[in-house]
DNA sequence: AAGGCGAACAACCGCGATTCG
DNA sequence: GCGAATCGCGGTTGTTCGCCT
């Protein structure tokens, strides 16, 4: 432990309980500033870099820590990033609890995701269920139900393959590019008819520009679990802020609770505002893929 | 039971912007 | 005005964990 305050020695990997509770002391006592300050007093071994950065991802107040994205916070990510670009911090000061990593990171994994998906080798196989689980879970898991009717009506393709790996292994993934519609349709619904039922939709929004893109399905995600925005809270750091500090965890996820009360910023999306290919996550696909979400007419081409 | 693999998360690094003396 | 110190952001890497075979 000497060692750590020797001359020019910096600490690195993991933090330690005791280091965390030395500088939740130090924020307690000077607010989050300063960062530097926490080394030359030697009061832990580390940069203030690093210090900022543990502070303000792990031991802010109300931050969502353990919680995976809903569906609203993952349809908000993919509108901001269209909009403001790989502004992750930017984006983060619209998702309450969520830091600047965690949407970086979140962004990260579902592009990883999808482009797996896409690099899946072009293989025609309907699942060989065994009897065991149904065809749909990925698809359908946890999405409210809805009639045959309803399963034809919302059948876009593009929509209801992208976020479905099972899927993904019924369909040539050159039919995904060109599409042979009918036969796709086909090809899906007979699966469907044989392997499993009941049939949801896949979760997916209506982007401003008037696509439709699919929310990627999670086992552990329940559809639909949306936090009330308006009643949860961006950081401030007000006299008091450091109330609410307890660790207040959920009982279905780890969350930080105690959110005060207070505004988000205005969602200053403008009103036909494009997702547009040429950033992001969407930047690196073929653009034949576009062609497959499905297009919602604007009111004007109505 | 063990190993492989992918997803999720934590933390570091480099660099530009800002602040301060 | 200038240089050093500090801060903040985005990209990247390393680690851990859980699932699958």
């Amino acid at each position: 432990m000497e060692r750590e305050f020797e001359r020019g020695y910096v600490k690195k990997g993991p933090w330690s309980r005791e280091e965390d509770e030395v500088l939740l002391r130090h924020v307690r006592k000077y607010g989050p500033r300063e960062w530097s300050s926490i080394r030359s007093k030697g009061l832990l071994p580390r940069t203030g870099k690093s210090c900022r950065l543990r502070w303000v991802n792990k031991l802010r107040p109300n931050l969502k820590t353990g919680c995976k994205f809903t569906a609203e916070e993952e349809r908000l990510v993919i509108e901001l990033q269209a909009q403001f670009g790989n502004k992750w911090a930017k984006i983060a000061t619209y998702l309450a609890g969520r830091t600047d990593n965690d949407v970086k990171n979140f962004w990260s994994s579902r592009r990883k995701r999808l482009e797996r998906m896409l690099q899946k080798p072009p293989t025609l196989k309907l699942q060989k269920n065994k009897g065991k689980t149904p065809l749909t879970p990925l698809l359908v898991d946890k999405a409210p139900p809805c009639s045959s009717n309803e399963v034809e009506e919302n059948l876009s393709y593009p929509t209801s393959y992208m976020g479905n790996t099972d899927v993904f292994e019924m369909i040539n993934l050159p039919d995904l590019i060109k599409p042979n519609y009918p036969q796709l349709k086909n090809d899906y619904l007979s699966a469907v008819e044989v392997e499993a039922t009941p049939l949801h939709t896949v979760p997916s929004f209506e982007s401003s520009s008037g696509y439709n893109f699919p929310l990627l399905p999670d086992p552990l995600m329940d559809f639909p679990v949306f936090p009330e925005y308006q009643d949860l809270v961006p950081e401030s750091f007000g006299p008091n802020f450091m109330e609410g500090f307890e660790e207040n965890k959920c009982s279905e996820c780890v969350c930080s609770q105690k959110l005060e009360t207070g505004l988000l910023p205005t969602l200053g999306l403008e009103e036909n505002s494009q997702i547009t290919t040429s950033n992001g996550l969407f930047k690196d696909f073929p653009n034949e893929i576009f062609e497959y979400f499905e297009h919602n007419p604007t009111p004007t081409e109505q």
